[in-house]
DNA sequence: TTGTTATGTTCTTAGCAAGAACAAAAAGTT
DNA sequence: AACTTTTTGTTCTTGCTAAGAACATAACAA
């Protein structure tokens, strides 16, 4: 490590501070909190401003002092897109340095790999000079960073290699529940954080563990099956291929599976929505329904926990709908398959804070990711 | 992050590199290794060996070129002490920068908190004013890193700091399943490797998760209870106060079960090499006990596969009989237990090359993490 | 004996962040 | 209205870092 590479992570440094901070920081408030000088402060940002990477706009006198500026995204700074990917449409979005977000367009697809291709003609409507990078949420698991195995689209190995090209901008995806997982460590329940989990339950159960802030992929980007784990005693064989997966005992899929409808992927939003409803007005069926699910919900909860040791687990989806009704249920099954001596201490759950858009704020997430290195920061200065 | 830290950094790194290594690393080795020119390399070896921290011996000439030095553990540089406490012995060793270990003394304890004093006393005996660390290896979860609970000794919550104080080196100690992992994965079978999971079978499953080298701990130090995670289906009651646990059908304390003999934690070791025996020639009841006992790792091993993806997953204790005597029986299951899609890159299932001494160089390697940092460095400098 | 090769050493140089001293811009205070 | 206090920005100097060039050294090979 050099003295210009001591510039290049300072410069790194105060950059992941603008990008990660809540709300825009001042000049002299970023030096405090990177533990700096106001003159070197003064350097970096000059440097970055000069870099078109940060832009300095008088910040208003909030008490005494000489009145300082407000760190922004430079004008001509880097901009990512999202896009995230469901069942039967896509939407795209542009984001800017400090995260905030702005939904540029929305479309259907045909449920095959074309899709990418309209993605790019919507990226190319709103493309600028400035697009550094395009951060993709999608169902499913995507092994190596680039072959898609997406059941609910039926594609079993799509490599998305062959269907972006020339023209695209520097492209990272990852999957649904892991980028919601990264946007709630990020922005949202499991802030600041080290060893937290977060589950997204849709159709199953996808999920993730993360740790220090980054969701954590495996050897071959493909962790985070959670929901393909025999937790809950299940003897019925998954699409996955594997008998008693979690999946099946928690999720839409398995409230349409128990009221004796055929489970699959891309239809059974509704009739889970509706077993929801009728549980709260007191129907017997709907209601033993969720306490099932809900039940399954906690048992994985804390066998994960035994393994895992989380401080905290956030669920998104269905899960929000099932802490609004049940979370003493989930807490108790989880305590009840936690280690005796863990129960003094039990993992959080939290809904996740962040929303329906969790995918897509995670997905600005990798693509800045991509940008705010070292190395590219380097070429750039 | 100022120019002295970043001299500091590469000290940091110079050293880590030296103890990392295989064998002794020359200083042109090492200034190729960390990309820093040969003028740089001899100013931070200087540094280092007018801290006491390294020395330089000359190197045999092997071809041409001036002959360079090897760099080698200060004579007066800092020692680290490690301790493996087992059911009712200790042992004592001392580690020097490079790995190298030396058993110092071995003890018997009373299964009481006292053989903490008996360690004192052992280390007293062999104490030098250099001795920096001292490392514990012990068979249980750890919770904040002091607070026991050991259930083959009978401690439910017994605090560390309780029974060390004054006079005691600084100390650091881990559960030694996850230590027994980290050997692994610093100099066994796990080298280099990035994921990795790591098993210890005796009476029961004690694990880790390794990433980049390093134990996953979660968030209150008590991670890696993966033998506790309900995965094969077991109706029994755990003695850790959950049904259905993993480790009720695997290791010792299972084959015992399975031969009507009551499990526990201390006894048992013996029948289960005995039922490995019979097995080896032929007795059909021990074959069908070792078959199921190996089904049954294999399906947890797919299971936690599924979540995690590691790269290889290596075993030690009762495993590498496993592995010796049923590897295809293991494999066969793990794979049945994988998602369809992850079944033609399935982890590498590796015995451990360490030993049985696998703990001890765990806690060998936390005594040295925890003096090899850069704040430790900036003091001594 | 004379290259050839790899490494060590010395000296110069460009770059970095820290610190001190001072300037500037606001809000209180008298 | 003048002065003080507080906070931040700016400038300049200083000590430190690693890189690079040039040269020295110690082995082997022809």
């Amino acid at each position: 490590m050099t003295s210009a590479d001591l510039r290049v992570h300072n410069q790194a440094r105060l950059l992941r501070a603008v990008h990660n901070a809540d709300q825009p920081l001042t000049r002299a408030s970023a030096a405090r909190l990177l533990g700096i000088g106001r003159n070197t402060a003064g350097a970096l940002v000059g440097d970055l401003e000069a870099a078109g990477l940060l832009h300095e706009v008088p910040a208003e006198a909030s008490g005494r002092g000489r009145p300082t500026t407000l760190l922004v995204p430079h004008p001509e700074g880097p901009v990512a897109f999202a896009a995230d990917i469901r069942e039967d449409s896509w939407t795209l979005a542009r984001v800017a340095l400090g995260g905030e977000l702005q939904v540029l367009e929305t479309g259907e697809h045909d449920r095959t790999p074309a899709l990418f291709a309209d993605i790019k003609a919507a990226v190319g409507r709103h493309e600028t000079e400035h697009l550094a990078a395009l951060g993709i949420a999608i169902s499913g698991p995507i092994r190596d960073g680039h072959r898609l195995h997406i059941s609910h689209l039926g594609w079993d190995e799509v490599d998305l290699d062959d269907h972006i090209g020339d023209g695209w901008p520097p492209t990272v995806i990852d999957n649904d529940a892991r980028l919601a997982g990264l946007a709630e460590v990020r922005r949202g329940a499991l802030r600041g954080m080290g060893t937290v989990m977060h589950f997204h339950i849709d159709f199953d159960i996808g999920g993730t563990l993360l740790l220090g802030g980054d969701p954590q992929r495996g050897a071959h980007h493909i962790a985070g099956e959670f929901g393909h784990m025999p937790l809950t005693g299940s003897t019925l064989e998954c699409m996955c291929g594997v008998k008693g997966c979690w999946s099946l005992d928690v999720g839409a899929n398995a409230l349409v599976r128990r009221f004796g409808k055929e489970p699959g992927y891309g239809t059974g939003r509704d009739l889970a929505q509706e077993v929801l409803r009728r549980s709260e007005t007191g129907d017997a069926e709907a209601t033993a329904a969720v306490d099932e699910n809900a039940a399954a919900l906690g048992k994985g909860l804390g066998a994960l926990a035994n393994a895992l040791d989380p401080e905290a687990i956030s669920l998104s989806g269905l899960g929000i709908e099932l802490i609004r009704l049940r979370r003493d249920l989930i807490e108790r099954t989880c305590a009840a398959n936690l280690m005796a001596f863990r129960r003094t201490a039990p993992p959080r759950i939290l809904p996740g804070t962040v929303g329906d858009d969790g995918p897509l704020r995670g997905a600005a997430e990798i693509a800045f990711d991509a940008i705010l290195t070292e190395d590219r920061l380097r070429d750039r200065l």
